[in-house]
DNA sequence: CCCTGACTCTTTTTT
DNA sequence: AGAGTCAGGG
């Protein structure tokens, strides 16, 4: 943590300032040219706190390094002394390198990471304070619900209605709003037995986490807010060291990281009552360690956020944190943004259109003086299939007038509308990278691998251990289980200690054997990973390491001999695992296993997005935030998706679901399409879907609807486009309507599109294509727009839901949404 | 202890 | 549609 002392090449990079001079100076001209009035004093502004109210696109990123580099170039603040904070680690790294362009070498020391990565230095450094050993593991989600899952069970909680997932997401709000167990139980209405239950829960669910030697994403914060409550001399070293804290995306903090900041930019009261050791932006030369006694006025605090873009109050997020910061800090200065440099006029005019229909915010407009642009494109398909067809179609057309795959994002509202458009993109040929979704570290292979490495960096994780004990399959089952903790608990060891007195158990030799054999294997790894006196392994000892568990603990070997084919992926991913952490060691040469095991665990969905291999990137809307393309797809633009329906029940979802929309048009830059479907299957049954209250709101002149919800009726949609993904000049199919939109979407002529009212995106919501309680049964004869002929085999489903099985005299067998299906009855 | 097949529940968004 | 869970038989 002590950072090196800035080299001679840092002193001779920047000018000697003298020591007491304040403000900015001269030198920083370059860092200003360029610009803007607002931007430039949001870069210059001096003083205890500073709001910057960032709209979307408005330079922030340009705005925050240049404040730093001033800081440095300026002699105002050593690197060591700069703690800036972002919402993913790919963020702190573009921005470290941005520093680092302006400034070299001096950019070197400053922490700049998420507020987790951050949480983690500390307690590393910190943790033997509260009875944590410095080696802990942090568990990610599934980590912890897998716990909590076994804990209620063990506790027969869902006899009171309590599930694991209800059980994880009230105890992460609960420490996202700083309480615990115990503080919970003081306040809780203990004659409520479900309550009771949970409450005991909770405190299990700790203790099992201390004892494992373990944080969750949500101790992380907390715990360091504890830390710094509980022990003000180690907060106090903190706040000697960080004196300009910087914080981006403040909107979407929570109660713990806000309270969090504010101990860190709390004043020292120092021991002695000596001269303030910094006043008025006197230059702070002096390494840390010095006057530590000193009283010391509270760190400068900069935050950067959106309101508008507050997304995550799902996971706690407080817009209050930045529209009550000017209270919070009194004397706070604030700045305002609203310049965009990012997007087009249409574009950003059918961004202040939609979020215009918020209420209670302050208004503010984006403006740009780049030109109105393309107009938006509108489409809407038959089905998601048809939905996406059109997104890689189109995608190609681009793709083919020059613009690159890596420039073009497909946007949607939930995880699983990816797979549509996998499927689509697959068969198109384009080249897609999924961004978050079912992740790299999710899948159970990896986790395996993870947990045998978490088993020898922190043995005290009885979870990890317990994870491996019968994988690869050892004959280890139920019983033996429960047999070694039973040991544990009676001998008072640990759970991993008991593996190495296999004997001891009343357990058939066969499985001492196994037992004995996991442990030989875990103690050869920790003796190469974690040499026992002193001495540091070198960083490639970790992917030694995984290499030799791996296959000493044959692992790899079962999964070769498997017969599932699947087996065969798994083991190429294990091998990617393995070269992830070459390349780790590559980087990190003084990197150990837990650094590993930590850069692993805080990898964000955003992080991985890569630059150089040309693919269109799929994400969802809130993994979005922060990036930008030149052309942006949002897809399933639909009720109940966007605004999704579970949102209506909650206080405040509407309006969130709307910033969130909001944040996706916002993310391009020249061309924005917005799709929906008609008709979406979810939960493997097929319903009809309205277009999203939000297309009303955007006036209609912005959109170019290449076919509107309206068009659908029954000409349109067809799943002949989905079905045929590369059809040149149409040739295939033979259904009776063709190639009606193939290739080249001839766009509306522009007067018809104005005038005809039925294309107003305000007036399609209730034209859609409806058959009614169209009666069909077993043996009908029916005409599909697209399909020809047909008669139908069954019908099944009720009500708006029911779904005509029909079998094509030319096409196959189909199946349709009798509601809205382009059918009628012969 | 392990495998199989029937059954159920899922989908909001994530560090 | 797909993943996870459970009961029953090998």
């Amino acid at each position: 943590m002590t950072d090196p002392a800035p080299t001679a090449r840092d002193a001779a990079s920047v000018p000697v300032i003298v020591v007491g001079d304040a403000g900015p100076r001269d030198e920083g001209d370059d860092l200003l040219r360029g610009l803007n009035e607002p931007q430039r004093r949001a870069v210059t502004y001096r003083g205890p706190a500073l709001l910057i109210v960032a709209g979307a696109g408005s330079g922030k990123t340009r705005v925050l390094t240049h404040r730093i580099a001033l800081l440095l170039r300026n002699r105002e603040a050593w690197p060591s002394q700069i703690l800036a904070i972002t919402f993913t680690n790919k963020a702190a790294g573009e921005m470290r390198e941005r520093v680092g362009q302006l400034v070299g070498e001096s950019a070197r020391g400053m922490w700049i990471s998420t507020f987790h990565s951050a949480c983690v230095r500390i307690l590393r450094r910190e943790a033997e304070q509260f009875g944590f050993k410095n080696s802990f593991t942090i568990y990610d989600s599934g980590d912890s619900r897998a716990l909590i899952k076994r804990l209620v069970k063990e506790h027969e909680a869902d006899a009171f209605g309590l599930t694991p997932a209800s059980v994880q997401s009230r105890i992460s709000k609960l420490k996202n709003e700083l309480a615990d167990a115990e503080s919970y139980a003081r306040q809780a209405n203990m004659n409520d037995p479900a309550e009771r239950i949970f409450v005991e829960l909770f405190g299990a669910y700790e203790r099992a986490l201390r004892k494992s030697n373990a944080f969750d994403f949500d101790d992380l914060i907390a715990q360091t807010v504890y830390l710094f409550r509980a022990f003000p001399h180690v907060a106090d070293v903190y706040r000697r060291r960080f004196r300009h804290i910087l914080v981006d995306e403040y909107q979407d903090t929570n109660h713990a990281q806000y309270s969090l900041i504010r101990e860190l930019t709390r004043p020292v009261s120092g021991a002695s009552s000596a001269e303030p050791y910094s006043s008025g932006g006197m230059m702070i030369f002096e390494p840390e360690p010095a006057a530590a006694t000193d009283a010391l006025e509270g760190a400068s605090l900069t935050v950067v956020g959106d309101s508008d873009q507050s997304i995550y109050a799902f996971r706690g997020a407080d817009i209050r944190n930045i529209s009550e910061f000017e209270r919070d800090f009194p004397g706070a200065e604030v700045v305002l943004l609203e310049q965009n440099y990012r997007s087009t006029q249409n574009i950003l005019s059918a961004a202040n259109a939609v979020i215009g229909n918020n209420f209670d915010r302050k208004d503010k407009k984006l403006w740009t003086d780049v030109g109105a642009g393309e107009q938006i494109v509108g489409f809407t398909g038959y089905s998601q299939h048809d939905e996406a067809q059109f997104v890689a179609d189109e995608i190609d057309r681009l793709r083919r007038s020059g613009v690159g795959y890596s420039d073009i994002a497909v946007f949607y509202r939930t995880n699983s509308q990816s797979r549509a458009l996998e499927e689509i993109f697959i068969r198109s040929a384009v080249p897609y990278k999924i961004m978050g979704g079912t992740k790299f570290y999710e899948r159970a292979e990896i986790k395996d691998a993870l947990a045998y490495l978490t088993a020898v960096a922190n043995p005290a994780d009885e979870m990890a251990v317990r994870r491996i004990l019968n994988r690869p399959r050892r004959g280890i089952g139920d019983v033996t289980e429960t047999a070694i903790a039973r040991y544990a608990d009676e001998q008072q060891i640990t759970f991993r200690d008991a593996l190495a007195n296999a004997s001891a158990l009343a357990v058939g030799p066969k499985i001492q054997t196994a037992i004995a054999q996991l442990d030989a294997v875990l103690a050869e790894a920790s003796e190469l990973m974690l040499p026992a006196s002193g001495e540091v392994a070198p960083a490639s000892s970790v992917p030694e390491g995984l290499t030799l568990l791996l296959n000493k603990s044959g692992y790899l070997e079962s999964l070769r001999r498997s017969k599932d084919p699947q087996d065969e992926a798994r083991v190429e991913n294990l091998d990617e695992f393995v070269a992830v952490a070459r390349e780790f060691a590559r980087n990190n040469p003084d990197g150990t296993i837990l650094d590993f095991l930590t850069d692993v665990a805080l990898v964000s969905d955003a992080d991985d997005l890569d630059d150089g291999t040309g693919s269109v990137s799929l994400m969802t809307l809130h993994t979005a935030k922060g990036l930008e393309f030149d052309t942006v797809f949002i897809t399933g633009v639909e009720e109940d998706l966007i605004p999704h329906r579970i949102s209506a029940g909650e206080p405040g979802g509407p309006q969130e679901e709307r910033r969130l929309f909001y944040v996706g048009i916002t993310r391009a830059r020249q061309r924005l399409y917005l799709s929906l479907a008609m008709t979406r299957a979810q939960f493997g049954e097929v319903s009809a879907a309205m277009p999203s209250r939000f297309l009303q709101e955007i006036p209609a002149e912005l959109v170019n609807w290449r076919q509107s919800p309206g068009d659908v009726n029954g000409r349109g949609g067809t799943q002949s486009r989905a079905l045929n993904a590369r059809r040149p000049g149409g040739a295939s199919g033979g259904f009776g309507g063709g190639n009606r939109y193939g290739d080249d979407l001839v766009p509306l002529g522009r007067s018809q599109r104005v005038t005809d009212p039925s294309r107003f995106p305000n007036r399609v919501t209730a034209k859609m294509r409806d058959n009614g309680d169209l009666q069909l049964a077993a043996g009908d004869r029916i005409r599909h727009d697209d399909f020809g002929e047909g008669r139908v085999d069954t019908v099944t489903g009720e009500g708006a839901k029911r779904i005509a099985h029909v079998r094509f005299d030319t096409a196959g067998a189909k199946k349709l949404l009798i509601k809205v299906a382009p059918i009628t009855k012969l």
